[in-house]
RNA sequence: GGGCCGUUAGCUCAACCAGGCAGAGCAAAUGACUCUUAAUCAUUAGGUUGUUGGUUCGAUUCCAACACGGCCCA
């Protein structure tokens, strides 16, 4: 039970006073005929004719701020379009409404109607015929002019920070807008939006630790899907040869500015395509993105300008260790040569089992991540990955140990992943042999086998490209958050004491 | 997992270094005020200083552990 400080005890009382004298305090029937937005903008407008509004309009919204005088009181509302001044006199809504307005607080919600007027400084402001009650509000919002701040309380309560932070309401609105712009894009390119289970008997798709679950009526453990990509993949061999889906994978690890738990992730995939033509698609896709939700395809994010103007750079990994992240060419070719250079930039590998389990693709990899990622500022296709850490990818025609596969990144930070398919059942099996090798060895981030996912490649699977976003690190780009908290909703906090 | 920083009134912050009655602004209450917009003026109230211990005559202040959060590193 938290203590009832003085203000919420003395916001009681007056709902108490209010029902007293039979006034609703949460009532429902007060008839909106415009939203606060459309009469602000209106009146705003230069070519603006008072004759043009209509007489009679009721708004409704939440009080912002209070000037009162005697008899009368000027106040701010605010609904989701935008926010406006209404005018309060003891002489127009009448001594009895006068004093019912009296016990109205900052944070209640309100309606007024009126007609618009300009006061004495030109502002256009709804003069009030009739005010309602809609909603007391009993505890006091946080103070106006320095807002919510703490971080803490802004996460835990999202709604505060939204009611007093106009900016984080920006970000959610430029979130939305953002997936629909991708929903959009694929539509008009012939995919289909689909839904995959959340809960799967094999956590596949990805390497990453999955949550576990457990079904009662079944008595049987599940996990949190990790990837939608086996599912789609399924789809694609079903027929349905363009798909998409836009979703939540969960991934059981640590917490950081750049991942939570829960993270929204689209996954699409294309037959009769490969992972060249996704790079032409992704880059069309996020300049689509960046144009609709900043209004340009040069994007200021921190201290950078990133730009999403084609063509974007592309590399190799080799390519990239070797000009960016300053590897010895010679020492790339062997294990003995990159465990060397991962000593000396400092890597420090937890255990020897980890080691142990780890080929040279996965130590490539792991230097690649320490050394080039940070410096990728710019859109940046990254190529040559690996067979030994792309278990689902097709393998180069040109070099058998490495996949048709890129990995794109912005800002220091890997933002998709896309690559040309595997479809051969057999090749599958042995790459899904090989994750469970790594397993035994000790990396218990390996893939699982999935056999029924192999019986679907046996079927046969058209040749085709599948692509990875993540939503929310996009989402970050385009709205200037340097943490992923700032562009999740509701991010995953640890519960308090008193809960 | 490690390092640093933070947690004081509803909110934003002081006071802590060097222990001695815990303050301000906004919000709130009461009063004045029919053109304010961070309104103004007067008066009033509001605190288990994150939690638990320790040192001390005395702890918001010093010490320890813990909880939660932020940033950085792994």
């Amino acid at each position: 039970m938290e203590q009832t400080s003085d203000i919420v005890a003395a916001r009681k009382e007056k709902v108490r006073e209010l029902r007293e004298v039979g006034v609703d305090p949460y009532p429902n029937d007060f008839c909106v005929t415009h939203s606060i937005g459309d009469i602000a903008v209106r009146v705003n407008d230069p070519g603006f004719i008072p004759e043009s509004l209509p007489a009679g309009i009721s708004l409704a919204g939440r009080v912002m701020a209070v000037n009162r005088f005697g008899k009368s009181c000027f106040i701010r509302f605010k609904d989701r379009s935008g926010q406006l001044q209404a005018y309060i006199r003891h002489d127009k809504v009448g001594e009895d409404a006068y004093a019912l307005f009296k016990k109205m607080d900052i944070g209640d919600f309100i309606g007024i109607t009126g007609e618009m007027f300009q006061t004495k400084t030109g502002e256009w402001t709804l003069l009030a015929d009739k005010i309602s009650l809609l909603s007391k509000s009993l505890r006091p919002l946080p103070e106006k002019f320095h807002g919510l701040k703490d971080p803490e309380k802004r996460y835990r309560q999202r709604y505060l920070d939204l009611i007093m932070n106009p900016e984080v309401r920006d970000i959610f609105i430029k979130r939305s807008r953002l997936i629909q712009v991708i929903r959009d894009f694929l539509l008009k390119r012939d995919f289909l939006e689909v839904e995959t289970p959340m809960m799967q008997t094999i956590p596949g798709g990805a390497e990453a630790r999955p949550f576990k679950t457990h079904h009662n009526a079944l008595d049987m453990d599940l996990y949190l899907r990790i990837a939608p990509e086996l599912y789609l993949k399924r789809l694609v061999t079903g027929g349905f040869e363009r798909v998409f889906e836009i979703n939540r994978n969960f991934r059981n690890e640590g917490i950081s500015t750049q991942h939570n738990p829960e993270f929204t992730m689209l996954e699409f995939y294309q037959a009769y395509a490969d992972y060249e033509d996704f790079m032409a698609l992704t880059e069309e896709m996020f300049q689509a993105a960046a144009l609709a939700v900043t209004g340009s395809v040069d994007v200021v994010y921190q201290e950078n300008t990133i730009s999403f103007q084609s063509p974007w750079r592309k590399m190799t990994m080799h390519e990239a260790l070797e000009t960016i992240g300053g590897i010895d060419p010679a020492a790339i070719h062997h294990r003995e040569g990159l465990l060397e250079a991962a000593a000396s930039a400092g890597m420090i590998f937890e255990n020897q089992g980890e080691l142990n389990a780890m080929g040279p693709g996965k130590i490539l990899t792991k230097l690649f991540d320490a050394l080039v990622e940070p410096r990728l500022i710019q859109p940046t296709f990254i190529t040559g990955y690996p067979v030994e850490v792309s278990p689902l990818s097709r393998r180069s025609r040109i070099d058998p140990n490495l996949t048709d596969r890129f990995e794109l990144f912005i800002a220091g930070r890997e933002i998709a992943n896309g690559f040309s398919e595997l479809n051969d059942p057999e090749d599958q099996r042995d790459r899904f042999c090989q994750q469970l090798e790594k397993r035994a060895a000790g990396d218990d981030e390996s893939h699982m086998m999935d056999e029924d996912y192999i019986r679907a490649l046996e079927y046969g699977m058209p040749p085709a490209a599948g692509e990875g976003i993540g939503i929310d690190r996009l989402a970050m780009l385009l709205t200037d958050a340097a943490s992923i908290r700032d562009v999740i909703l509701f991010p995953h906090m640890k519960p308090t004491e008193k809960g």
